[in-house]
DNA sequence: CAATAAAGTTAGATAAGTCAAACAATATAT
DNA sequence: ATATATTGTTTGACTTATCTAACTTTATTG
């Protein structure tokens, strides 16, 4: 069975937006929608019904927009996707700010479950274990820039690493 | 300037099997395609007039179908994409063929270069850094089943890997 | 080599999402 | 409280990609 819930891109990131409205003005206006996604006021309306018709937003014509808690939960799940990508694209890859936001912005909607619960383990792991943390994610960046390991450095990269979990 | 030559994730995806069927049967045919990717054969016919009208494939009505030097490089660069996100997702996050390879076909249409480029970089200083490695690789996937870190196996991993890099 | 099957094309319909522009409702500001 | 500006809605057009079904071309085969 498929399943009949499934957003398209489009009506995740007005969610998405709508949340962050709700968050710091209360509720949103169709107006700050359409400014933040960088639509026509008219498209706002258009998905505005669409998702009022999905029990995803109360909304009626001329009055302001908020979250149901299908919306909520819905809206909180897809910045959940956004934030693992994004920070995992930016401590992790240590890409410039943009480029994280702007790639996590695209595959929050393509991502699965099984892959962001992966990703965020990975996360969590790479700053728990001994081996790696922040010092290694440093490392790393070294290695990106030269495009390889200097033997005589790893020696005492390593070094340090073992003194410091002694 | 925007880029004129940007494709839909659709025609992405009919590149990169016509390249494909290409390296599998030396030219692709119309059924072959609908048949990959799960289309009818009319949707086929319109995509490869778009193609050829964009000078990336060689195509005549009721002809075979190839490449143009131009549509092979592209279709390279998308399966180029596609391979270094499988890879990652196969052999760093240790997901399962399945959940690699689906997930690959949708981030593929949506990673920069910038973010592909550190990924890749990322890959490569896993298996080359004395600090990760394949052993590494795997006590990160002893963390995902039990979801935390035992100290005293982190100290016999951490002399283990102090001893083999000596 | 004619009949049939297979492959390819065309045409018309549908769906999602957008835009522009006309229009309607609501706010604001004197 | 009324003119004006702002905000929201409607409409019709357009784009991309798809489907179905009728049709045409090419291949197969008896």
């Amino acid at each position: 069975m498929k399943k009949m819930d499934e957003l398209s891109e489009s009506l995740e990131d007005y969610l998405e937006v709508i949340l962050k409205l709700e968050q710091s003005k209360k509720v949103a206006r169709a107006k700050d929608i359409a400014e933040r996604m960088v639509v026509q006021r008219g498209s706002v309306t258009s998905a505005l019904k669409n998702l009022k018709e999905k029990k995803l937003i109360n909304y009626e014509p001329y009055s302001f927009i908020t979250l149901t808690p299908k919306g909520k939960k819905l809206a909180k799940e897809i910045t959940h996707r956004h934030t693992v990508l994004r920070d995992f694209l930016l401590m992790i890859l240590q890409l410039d700010e943009e480029t994280a936001e702007l790639t996590a912005c695209r595959m929050e909607h393509v991502i699965d479950n099984k892959s962001l619960e992966k990703l965020l383990f990975f996360f969590e792991f790479i700053y728990k274990c001994p081996r790696a943390g922040k010092d290694w994610v440093e490392a790393f960046l070294d290695y990106c820039s030269s495009g390889k390991l200097d033997p005589e450095k790893c020696e005492r990269c390593l070094d340090d690493c073992r003194a410091r979990h002694q």
